[in-house]
Parts: C-alpha cells; structure tokens; sequence
DNA sequence: TTGTAGGCGTTATCAA
DNA sequence: TTGATAACGCCTACAA
C-alpha cells in the first residue's frame, strides 16, 4: 500500500510538501505539485481514511440507525427509499452513510452512542426505533446530532422530520365519513410507536368532528405485522359485524386486513371498505388496489440528511419538519 | 472523548496495561483487571476505530457494492434481502457492514476500489455491477476478495454465487411447454449482464429440447425495467398475435407484460400465459398471481457474506456457489 | 505482571 | 515555497 511517504521519496521532496499537494494548498509550486499529484496517480496512492481521521476529528460520515434488518421485512420499501434519498443527498455534499442496526436475534452488547463514536460519526438519522428503547434515550442524552424519522423530537441535539400524521388520518378516516361509514374499525400499529398515537388521534379527531362515538373495542393494534393484523382483523370483523370500514395504519396490515375480509367470505370494498397508509409499492397492485395515504419516504432521506449536515455544521435548523401527504383514492373504498 | 491514556492516569497505570486490559489479554492481574475495566465503564470510553485501524491493519468490514440505489428502485426487495442475509452473518462473526453504491447521476470520480482500500476493507459483495463497467475491472485486478452475485467468477481473489440460472429458465420454459404452448416470447434483462446470456440458453435449451424451433424475433431486451418491459410486450404481441407465452427473466418485467396483456384486451393466463422469475413480495400479489422461479436472496446475501470471510481469512472456499431453486407455481400460467 | 518506546499514515505548527 | 517535528489514539515488541 503506498503512501504519501512512498510519493515523498520519490519526488525527493518532504511529505509534508506531498501532503500538501495532495490536499491542494496553493502554497506548492506548480511545478512540483504537478509531479507530485502524477506519482501519486502512477504508483496508485490512496489516502488511508483511518489515518485521516485520527488527526482531523470529524469524517465526513453519517449513519442511517435502524431498529432491524428481518429476512422477512422490506417489503414495504420504506427502508429502500430512506437509504436512497440519504445516500443521494449525501453524496451530493461528499459525505458517506454508514448503515447500523440492532437484530433482535442476537442482542447486540453496542449501543448506537458506542457505534457512532467509535467511528467518529458526524451524525445520525434514526428510523423504527423504539422510544422505550434503553439505548435510544443514551443516544439522545449523547447531544450527538440526530434526526428522527416519526418521533417529535425532545432532546438537545434533536431534530424530527415526518408527515403531519394526525392530519393524514384524519383526513384518511374522513374520506371513510364522507362514504357514509359510521361503523368503522382501526387496525393501529404498535401502541408503544410515537406515530400510532398520532395516528390514532387522527382517527379520533375525525370521528369526533362528524359526531360519531368513539368505540375503543373497535380499535386494536397489530404492530404494523400483516399477519397479526389479519387475525386482529378477523377477530374484530366477526365480533362487531356492523363494522363496514377499516382504518389501517399501514399498508402492509392493509394487507392483512384485506385477507381477513377475504377470507370471512366479505368483499373490499362491497362490504368492507379499507383505507391504508404509506402508499408502499405493493398497494397499488392489490385487490382492489388500496386505497391510502401517500408519503414520500425518499424524500424523507433526502430532507433527514440535509437536516443533519445543518446540524452538524452548527447552522441554523428548523426543529421540526413536516412533509407533505397526500389522500390517494383507489379502489378499496366505496359508498355504504 | 476519554482515551486510554485518561483511564491509565486516573487507575494509576500505564496505557500499556490499559490497552492488555481493554483487549483481555491474560497478562493482567485480575484486580488491575477490574478497576480498568471499571474506570473505563465509568468514564464511558470507546475505543477510537481509526486509531485502531491505523495500527491494525485489518478493521472487520465487508463491503456491498451496489450498482445504484435509484430512487424509484427497490421494489424487487432484493437489495434489502441481499442486505439483510450479509448483515445477519457479518453481525454473527463480528464484522461491520458497509455500504457503497455508484450513483448513476453524479459520475462518481471515486472506484470501488480506491473506496474499499480508504476503508481497509477486507472483502466486498458485488450485486448489479456491469461486467463491461470500467471500475469493475479494476477491482478483478486488485486481488480484493471479491464475492459476485449473478456474475461467474474470473480473477484470482473472486468469487461467485448464484441459482443455476440456466436450469432456472429451462424448467420455466419448460413448464410452459408442458402446457402445450410452443410459440413462447422472452422478455428478457439486460443484453449485457451474465444472467441474461444464461436465461437466454435455458429458454432456447427448453425450446430445442422440445423440438420447438427457436425464433430469435421473440426474444426481447427489456434491461430489467417494468416499463420497458411494458412497451416491448405491447411490441412483442402486437407483432405475432400467435404468441401465448410469455417467459419473463424477472418478476418487474413480468409486472410491465402482464399490463401490456390487459392493456391489449387480452387476459392472464387465458390468452398469454406468464411466467416470471424472483418471486418479488409483490408477484404474489399481482392479479393473476405471478407463476415464477424463486430464489432466496436473504440466503445469498448470508451465503456471500460467509463466503466472503472464507476468503479473508485463507480458508479453502468454492470458487462457485449454487444455491437452489424452485419453480412457483401460481396461476398466471394455464394449459392452452 | 507491568512499563518504555516506537510506529501506523496523516495533518498541522513552526521555523527555515 | 519547503521541511522538521509533534501530534492523533492505539497496539506491541522489548525490557524490567
């Protein structure tokens, strides 16, 4: 492996003349930086990042901290779309992404603060992480920059980004309202997420606005797993058969939900109408294609990082973000 | 940030024995042991990685190397499972993940090489890359342990793992066959990429074997693109209204032909037939769900990553490795 | 069982 | 415009 040493000696200069050059001072004559810059080219060199950022402190690096990475996960595509709009961002401004994630199975003895220091990492974007999470709070405590994906910021070094997600479900539980659905079921995801709350809040407000009683054993929470909210749906349709819409607070319990009508013998959306969330790729295949709420998680990555660069370089940054959402009617909904 | 020379001065000792103490060597007394290792818990220290890798000359990093990570990509998930396997048996190893991907916008300046040699980066994962990419040569040459997904292995340090693609798409093929079709059009990926040209023999190896003569006007190039796929099979059957089968080399492309079908006015499976290859979240899910190859990327993921640290370490390793495969049958395929 | 000292490849400070 | 030299944080002979 060669180093500046190698280019040193044989330019017969100094390294720090070498260094210099390779850094593009304007303090190195031309001349001698040009033959410089061409050995280095010649005989390969490649700076040793680790090196590097022994002296400098910072490197140019952001992780993307994920609660897991299942076999069986990503078919929603969200994690996709967040690392692409990231990296994409990312690159733009030479910085490099660096992906960590805590498996279940294994229980990892390193937190995200212990990660995230040993490499000397900028700052992070957290998604799916639990807030009840014990690592999570040390990270927050850790006044290491960082952006959360779905929970309102708190602490010091903090920022969130996400959709208005009380708004989103109601306007979601609205449109059910507006097909003239009284009776309608919410299968919300994991009571502990910050986002269920809002989104549950979303379902109330609605509900409320239009004078309809709130009735909490039409509400159970499924995790955001297809299979559980196929049996939770299944349970809740066969005990409350006045029940004509469901509210899911994603789109793969969408999915589930959909199997649980199938299968008790009930169409969507003759007899069940079904509202999802997140507009994953899979949504506008089903059947019928599902109606929902579309986010943009790419540009969720995109904003995430841009987010935590401002933060990292100490400007100027708005605490909360909040993009845009938007109702996409397809088929899974119709009048009572 | 607390170095080992903190917790030296405040146990009383010198960093040497820190550093014995941090690395369990049993050349420390147990009670020196103890207090460092509690000093060092107390003062919250992590160790610096890049101080580490300087002297080390090994870091325990993979790399996976993508060819790009397009904001609209991803809904083949199999990025994610590919990714998912590699981190599940790095993590069970203790070894760190990175990820580093050519994005087709920027014209990155920076090789995979130069970037796996920055990192010390012991080995790398290939998915996606073009044999005829320029870089690519230039990591064959680098004598990088190298495991590539899809492609057969050339160079001294490489690697590779896949399905048996050709056997793959002769029994697709053949299946189809079987169901008394014998004027079978193929979408197939990229004419560039390695897997095409073997899809390509297993189809026309189906074909002969079956004394059905091979027309090269039914092949297409659809790169792997939904799209493209779409407007080829508009093209296809509008050309040669006698087609009834379709194999497809994935399951996006079969998505684009199965919309070209009904955009024709024709239907799934009763007038064309469809068979793709994958088997994607979503191909079970399309209407008819999608008769496909399947094969298990999580595994492959978790395969090369194995593999790949074989080939750190000097261990004997398989130049090739074939995982299985199995034919799906759904409906999108019936007797004609 | 412990400590001293040298070095990993760079950058940065100072002096020449 | 250049060159010594001292860091950066850690590991590892070698010596004690």
């Amino acid at each position: 492996m060669a180093t500046i040493k190698d280019i040193a000696k044989k330019a017969g200069v100094s390294i720090t003349t070498v260094s210099r050059a390779l850094n593009d001072y304007d303090d190195v004559n031309a001349v001698t930086k040009k033959k410089i810059l061409d050995i280095a080219n010649e005989i390969g060199y490649v700076p040793n990042r680790s090196a590097q950022n022994l002296v400098k402190k910072k490197n140019n690096t952001l992780a993307i901290i994920l609660s897991g990475l299942e076999p069986d996960g990503g078919k929603d595509n969200i994690i996709y779309r967040l690392l692409s709009g990231m990296y994409r961002y990312a690159e733009s401004v030479n910085y490099e992404v660096v992906l960590y994630t805590t498996s279940s199975a294994h229980q990892r003895e390193k937190t995200y603060v212990q990660f995230c220091k040993e490499h000397n990492i900028g700052g992070a974007v957290l998604n799916g992480i639990k807030m009840d999470d014990p690592y999570f709070y040390e990270l927050m405590e850790s006044n290491l920059p960082c952006v959360l994906i779905d929970i309102l910021a708190q602490g010091e070094n903090t920022s969130s980004i996400s959709i208005n997600n009380l708004e989103a479900s109601r306007e979601a539980t609205e449109l059910l309202i507006q097909h003239q659905h009284t009776h309608i079921g919410m299968i919300n995801g994991r009571r502990e997420a910050a986002v269920s709350l809002e989104r549950y809040r979303g379902y109330t407000k609605a509900l409320e606005n239009n004078k309809i009683a709130v009735n909490h054993d039409y509400i159970v929470y499924a995790d955001y797993l297809e299979d559980k909210a196929y049996s939770k749906t299944m349970d809740l349709l066969k005990k409350y058969p006045k029940m004509t819409a469901l509210f899911c607070a994603s789109d793969m319990m969408a999915l589930g939900a959909m199997k649980a009508v199938r299968q008790l013998n009930l169409r969507v959306p003759e007899d069940i109408s079904i509202i999802g969330f997140d507009n994953i790729p899979l949504s506008e295949h089903m059947t019928p294609p599902l109606t929902t709420v579309d986010q943009d998680f790419y540009i969720m990555g995109e904003k995430a990082a841009e987010q935590l660069l401002k933060m990292i370089k100490k400007e100027a940054y708005k605490k909360n973000i909040i993009l845009q959402h938007k109702i996409l009617e397809r088929k899974s909904v119709s009048m009572l």
